[in-house]
DNA sequence: ATATTACAGTGAAACAAATCACAGCAATAA
DNA sequence: TTATTGCTGTGATTTGTTTCACTGTAATAT
């Protein structure tokens, strides 16, 4: 296997580089021709020297004087990672949370089109006022493999999330985001991401207490 | 500064002890009587060394053997960690994501009160239909402060991000859990959690670039 | 011209977390 | 009663990430 050098990138140092690409975006947009990476590290929480690390993972962008260009950061940035390729994405679970990702606007704008939303319940499916098409459950599988969908989102009950993968995965899905606080069990090289919402609050809460703890 | 021990808890050891500590909260309600570490690990997706470490973390159990009991587990890892502390929240921004949370049932479950729902749009307000009180955003630190609430969310635009937690935190917030993709910079010793949600979505998206490059 | 400043880039060092490897314990089987 | 098994608890080791400290470059000031 030629193993990628990209792969060796730090996971963390990719999530900076993306926060940075995003940061960038705004900058060009506002017309900011030249920023350090002490200014990004700044407005985004990072050391400047993180920042620099990680932009180098990419190879030299060549900017030696003041700062990076933006323009050409950005670039740099984006073609190493091939930001502009788009991904067509579904969601399962059209609750609250699933219904509120269904018509999150910023995914459009960043190459993130969501082309279909599921629900175990039809009748729900019925009072959701929205452009795109919904199905019933049990047409994941078919759906995702016909249309092509890349990315799939779970935002079903922690019950129902590991049937909700398996039919994702024989749809043929690439990359899953996961809202369950279960761990899904994959299947060939099937990529995931949990956001797990609970759990932050109590992580959060729990720090505080050790902080509460802490100053008596 | 008596320097709490609890505090030298890694993070991510701290972050699998709430995963685990709500996994225990349901084996019980379904009467299961003991669990061993790999059996927690596989559920999880963590490795069974992991688990045991993060325990011992907390001190021993004293379950030597067959398996952690699962009641004892629970009420040693919610003891150690306070899990049975309340606190009163609040969200700013509801637009989709912020009204999503608002009514996130399994927070009030786990000691998280939903006490307020702030907006600076005021017409917003009376088109959305819940049970507790909503109020525009100019009254967010008088609120905080009258209601003694502990955690905001942060749910609007990226732009109005910092000025909404420099509300919150003049009205004594003690943490932050943050949707929006911009570094909040921290008054005195408030605590945050950042959920990129865009971010996620991308991140996975490079991860899939990465895999399909290097499997050519 | 030359010196100074501000910054990118990067190997080396320090740090943090995950994993390993094994000692100790309790239940069960022989 | 002793051997075996399956597990926890934990110091030692490895791995991975962040931070440090320095070199090299270009723009700006002298």
């Amino acid at each position: 296997m030629p193993k990628n050098k990209k792969n060796d990138i730090p996971l963390p140092s990719l999530s900076r580089l993306l926060s940075v690409y995003r940061l960038l975006e705004q900058f060009e947009k506002e017309g900011v021709a030249s920023v350090s990476s002490s200014e990004l590290g700044k407005i985004l929480g990072y050391k400047p020297d993180s920042i620099r690390k990680d932009v180098s993972y990419l190879g030299e962008v060549g900017n030696f004087g003041g700062g990076y260009e933006v323009q050409k950061l950005k670039v740099h940035i984006s073609g190493r990672l091939e930001l502009d390729k788009k991904r067509k994405t579904c969601v399962v679970g059209l609750g609250r949370l699933g219904t509120a990702i269904l018509n999150y606007d910023d995914l459009l704008q960043n190459g993130f089109i969501v082309v279909a939303g599921f629900d175990s319940n039809i009748n729900k499916l019925e009072t959701i006022k929205t452009t795109l098409e919904l199905f019933p459950a049990y047409e994941i599988t078919e759906t995702v493999r016909k249309k092509g969908i890349e990315i799939g989102v779970i935002a079903v009950p922690a019950m129902a999330a590991q049937e909700t993968a398996d039919r994702l995965m024989d749809g043929g899905i690439k990359g899953i985001i996961n809202f369950s606080p279960v761990a899904i069990k994959l299947k060939n090289n099937v990529m995931i991401r949990n956001i797990d919402l609970l759990g932050e609050y109590m992580l959060l809460s729990t720090l505080l207490t050790f902080e509460e703890n802490a100053v008596k």
